[in-house]
RNA sequence: GGUCCCGUAGUUCAAUGGAUAGAACGGAUGUUUCCUAAACAUUAAAUGCAAGUUCGAUUCUUGCCGGGACCA
């Protein structure tokens, strides 16, 4: 059993077994020791100080020895500063641990696996990925490792958003100005090149706008006025109404945008079970408005239009379908939703979008509850803040969008400058160098995005390039491969050793064992940063020991093989922890 | 107008209501005859403002100031 668990269970028995009082383990408060007091574990007496009407020094003493006496082969002693009960539990305890764990049950146990399914990265297939993307991709991949870590079985798609008045803006810029060039043509990866014409489209449009002004026509009249605009929304109308040519020229331009995808994703390590095209779904959910009017869930007004009235749930009254009867957003996300739901029946629905569709995903998931369509309680909204520039917001449409492909391409390249002026893999061939320079820098990008948390808006400046050193990917790629560069001169062999354990030996111990108690924590709240943080904790007193105490040379053989142990269980901590975070450690580096 | 989110060292981030608010980068100073110095050690530096609840508040409540998002 885990430790905190087995103390807190202790202390609610204790406490019922001297005051008669109930008190739940759940509600017994179990901390690491800081380091500044003796002792590993702390329970935090306050709480009961008031219930008991005893003083912290009495409850404290009388609690510490009944909970000594009950486990005299877990705890060795204890002390209480002010109202704080300090464990110190037997090196024995841990010395099993060390030796005891392997692989398998460093991770956490799951009761009950889930099947989760988790819909990230919903590109738009007017222009390329951006740093915005790589956040949301970097963030659904690794929940999907914390939770497979956990046991449960994931189900990844994407929503592509392919169709709409975006991409007919960048195919009437295509016809106007493009002259039938292709990204083959002009050698350049499809969705830059059909992004490119999305810009052109902004550029002539912005021309003509300001041309209809000084015509002396309002601003308002002519961006509605202007040529290109009424172009793209005519060729809007011709798409719906399945004009043969201009599906044509669509399916083209897609093409092109997925085949640069592709190409982006499978740098970046990004791939889904299954995805589903806008373009096939956006008429999804219309049969279920007329099910949600007849189970009196939504109504009609005079003009026809269909609300759902959120009022009591502390929102709006919601359109789910306009007076002329075609559908809003929310309607086919309502119909995607139990789509999904059909094709793979899982227990939980993730949905990792930005924080600015936090209004459109309670509503999604109350009308979802509403209509009691399966499973509606288990959609969860994994809302992510944006990345900003130091300068605020990034906007295409001012050039100031961070590309996904450039910014890799970028670390892959610092990564590569770093490694070659250390030389410290100067036998490495062609091959294995590529590979190691895309661990690196796709390992410090990945950190940096997902060491903070998801919920809260991040800044990134790209004037400075993302750091190597520090609270980074590469710090803990560096400690992984530096354990395992003295793995392969000691060897890996678990020998059982006895004795009591130095300080710094024992704290890698509690480290080392409260890794499932952070993978469920980063499971329950969706949040990788949880992760994050605790691997570079783990790597950062890793570095400090190996700083103070020798592996290969320790001072007994005894101290060697449980150093070493150490050693390899650290490695095989930091490799699960980056995995979780879908970054991969090196054996060198 | 309504709803929601965010203000912590110079900068980027931490801190289930708990002990002296942690890190990293940047700054200053050290550590390579010895297991990978992409490392380690020492050091200066912060809770927007004002009340309230509490034994105890960065955390909860209210107001204000500042930044952002969404809904019409």
């Amino acid at each position: 059993m885990n430790l905190i668990t087995n103390l807190k269970e202790n202390t609610s028995k204790c406490l019922h077994t001297l005051y008669g009082v109930n008190i739940a383990p759940e509600q017994v408060l179990v901390n690491a020791t800081k380091p500044e007091f003796e002792g590993d574990y702390t329970i935090v007496l306050f709480a009961f100080v008031k219930q008991l009407g005893k003083s912290p020094e009495v409850l404290g003493n009388e609690l510490g020895a009944a909970m000594l006496a009950q486990a005299p082969h877990l705890i060795s002693q204890f002390n209480i500063v002010k109202g704080f009960l300090n464990f110190t539990i037997q090196d024995t305890f841990w010395l099993d641990f060390i030796h005891t764990t392997d692989s398998k049950n460093l991770l956490p146990s799951t009761l009950t696996p889930r099947k989760v399914m988790i819909e990230y990265s919903s590109p738009n297939t007017n222009k390329p990925l951006h740093l915005g993307h790589l956040r949301n991709n970097f963030l659904g991949w690794s929940i999907a490792e914390i939770l497979k870590l956990q046991g449960n079985e994931v189900v990844k798609t994407c929503i592509v958003n392919d169709r709409g008045i975006h991409i007919c803006k960048s195919m009437i810029a295509w016809q106007l100005f493009a002259n039938g060039a292709t990204p083959q043509d002009t050698n350049q990866k499809g969705d830059h090149f059909v992004g490119d014409y999305y810009v052109k489209f902004n550029d002539a449009y912005k021309a003509e706008v300001e041309e209809l002004i000084a015509k002396g026509m309002s601003k308002d009249d002519a961006e509605k006025e202007a040529p290109i605009q009424k172009a793209a929304q005519a060729l809007l109308l011709k798409w719906e109404q399945g004009d043969a040519q201009t599906m044509d020229l669509w399916k083209r331009m897609n093409e092109w945008v997925y085949a640069g995808f592709d190409v982006t994703y499978q740098k970046i390590g990004s791939d889904f079970f299954k995805t589903y095209y806008e373009s096939n779904t956006y008429l999804l959910g219309k049969e279920l408005v007329d099910q949600g009017l007849a189970k009196k869930v939504f109504y009609q007004k005079e003009d026809n239009s269909v609300w759902i009235d959120l009022t009591q749930d502390g929102l709006d009254e919601k359109i789910v379908r306009r007076k002329d009867g075609t559908s809003v957003y929310i309607t086919q996300d309502i119909g995607l939703a139990e789509l999904k739901q059909k094709e793979f029946n899982t227990d939980a629905s993730i949905y990792v979008v930005g924080d600015e569709q936090n209004y459109h995903f309670k509503v999604l998931k109350l009308i979802c509850q509403k209509l009691q369509l399966p499973a509606s309680d288990g959609i969860y909204h994994l809302s992510y803040g944006m990345v900003e520039l130091p300068t605020g917001k990034m906007k295409s449409r001012e050039g100031t969008v961070v590309d996904a492909d450039d910014l890799v391409d970028a670390m892959i390249q610092i990564a590569k400058e770093k490694t070659e002026s250390l030389g410290k893999v100067s036998e490495f061939d062609e091959a294995q160098l590529l590979e190691l320079y895309n661990t690196i820098g796709l390992g410090a990008l990945k950190f940096f995005l997902l060491r903070v948390d998801p919920k809260k808006k991040m800044i990134f400046n790209p004037e400075e390039s993302i750091d190597f050193h520090g609270f980074t990917g590469p710090f803990i790629q560096y400690t992984h491969a530096r354990i395992k560069s003295i793995l392969k001169k000691t060897g890996t062999n678990n020998v059982k050793t006895t004795g009591t354990l130095l300080p710094l030996e024992k704290q890698l111990a509690i480290e080392l064992s409260t890794f499932p108690a952070v993978i469920n924590e980063a499971a329950d709240t969706l949040d990788p940063s949880k992760v994050a943080i605790y691997t570079f904790n783990l790597a950062k007193l890793f570095n400090t020991f190996y700083a103070e105490l020798s592996i290969a040379n320790a001072e007994s053989e005894e101290k060697k093989n449980l150093r070493i142990q150490l050693g390899i269980l650290t490695a095989a901590t930091l490799q699960k922890g980056m995995q979780a975070l879908g970054i991969a450690v090196p054996e060198r580096m």
